[in-house]
DNA sequence: ATTTTAGCGGAATAATTCTGTCAACGAAAT
DNA sequence: ATTTCGTTGACAGAATTATTCCGCTAAAAT
């Protein structure tokens, strides 16, 4: 790689970084390409010379997100031994996403209509909560679905509630467990 | 009250109702007053005469939006045998508000930085929520302000929870209840 | 050494949007 | 008949945002 491509290639992770933090920040609608700029220590221009447009942009972003939000798999479930388990392991999984990514997952919900590739980051992420839920209990799916939201978790964290994780687990086993 | 007093306070209501209209359909700012106007059926001159600017309008549109919310008091517990009772009355009556007010809460919540106004209807919403979970319950208080939050209730919602309300009261029975 | 070129900066420009004003108008009040 | 008052909607002004363009520099090519 030539000294010219990498230079460009440090700028266009600068301009990533940079967008990245912007909508963490302000959220990705009001986020304007000045503001990118400036933020990345880059002219407009360079910005455009990069990334043309939001079709260009976006994705790009939504690369990084995703590697950075390393949404937990089935896998997380790998020899726990009991229904108890799995709703722990479920809940601490989903809990420690929301705590390294609750901007970029916010917005992604919040924002999910501006643009297709914000709808695309939505259904990615939707999916694989079901998929979680579905592995981790057989009834009241729904409900557990739910009482593992981000807007719950945003909910507790709010309200201030101490070991957020245990508190929730304690309350979905007694939601699954009897009755 | 003259003809012409009766007329124009007739516009000022449609001016308002507009206003809650585009307020839970596109947020509160997004909303122009070109776009209000033009609701209302009338000029914009019109709207500046009878509100000059956002101070004098959105209080109002406050007044109106709590008339609609119509908060509930402590006094839904009025002769509530027991605390499942009050659980169940706490769940169904925020539940209620939650059904009806949805976009008007949503909105005080996620704007409650654009202007005082909504600060401070923001404060008075939470201030009222944490009475009733405090009258409702002696222990756990926290956990059930979040289980019972606006968040919660989109989240069941959205994951299509049958009887939201009742199967909530019985989470939070639970989690209150024996351990 | 000289020329060419890729990437860059950021002022300039264009497009859009919003706020707030005003002169003219007509219906109601006097 | 005259005055008053609410209304209108075009319009000016301000602000924000998107996009282009051209000169510049330093790397690459010759």
């Amino acid at each position: 790689m030539t000294r010219r491509a990498e230079a460009a290639a440090r700028k266009r992770d600068a301009i990533l970084q940079a967008t990245l933090e912007a909508h963490a920040e302000r959220g990705v609608e009001k986020t304007g390409w000045d503001d990118i700029a400036s933020r990345a220590g880059v002219g407009v221009g360079t910005v455009y010379r990069h990334f043309p447009d939001l079709d260009a942009l976006l994705p790009a972003c939504g690369e990084l997100t995703f590697r950075k939000l390393d949404l937990p798999g089935p896998d997380i479930f790998d020899g726990a031994a009991d229904r108890a388990e799995r709703i722990a392991r479920l809940v601490s999984a989903l809990f420690a996403l929301y705590e390294r990514g609750e901007p970029e997952l916010r917005n992604i919900r919040n924002e999910r209509d501006y643009h297709p590739a914000l709808a695309e980051a939505h259904e990615q992420v939707e999916r694989r909560l079901a998929e979680l839920v579905e592995a981790a209990v057989e009834t009241q799916r729904p409900l557990v679905r739910a009482l593992v939201d981000l807007g719950m978790w945003q909910a507790l964290r709010e309200a201030g509630v101490a070991m957020p994780a245990e508190a929730m687990a304690a309350v979905i086993r007694d939601a699954v467990g009897g009755r």
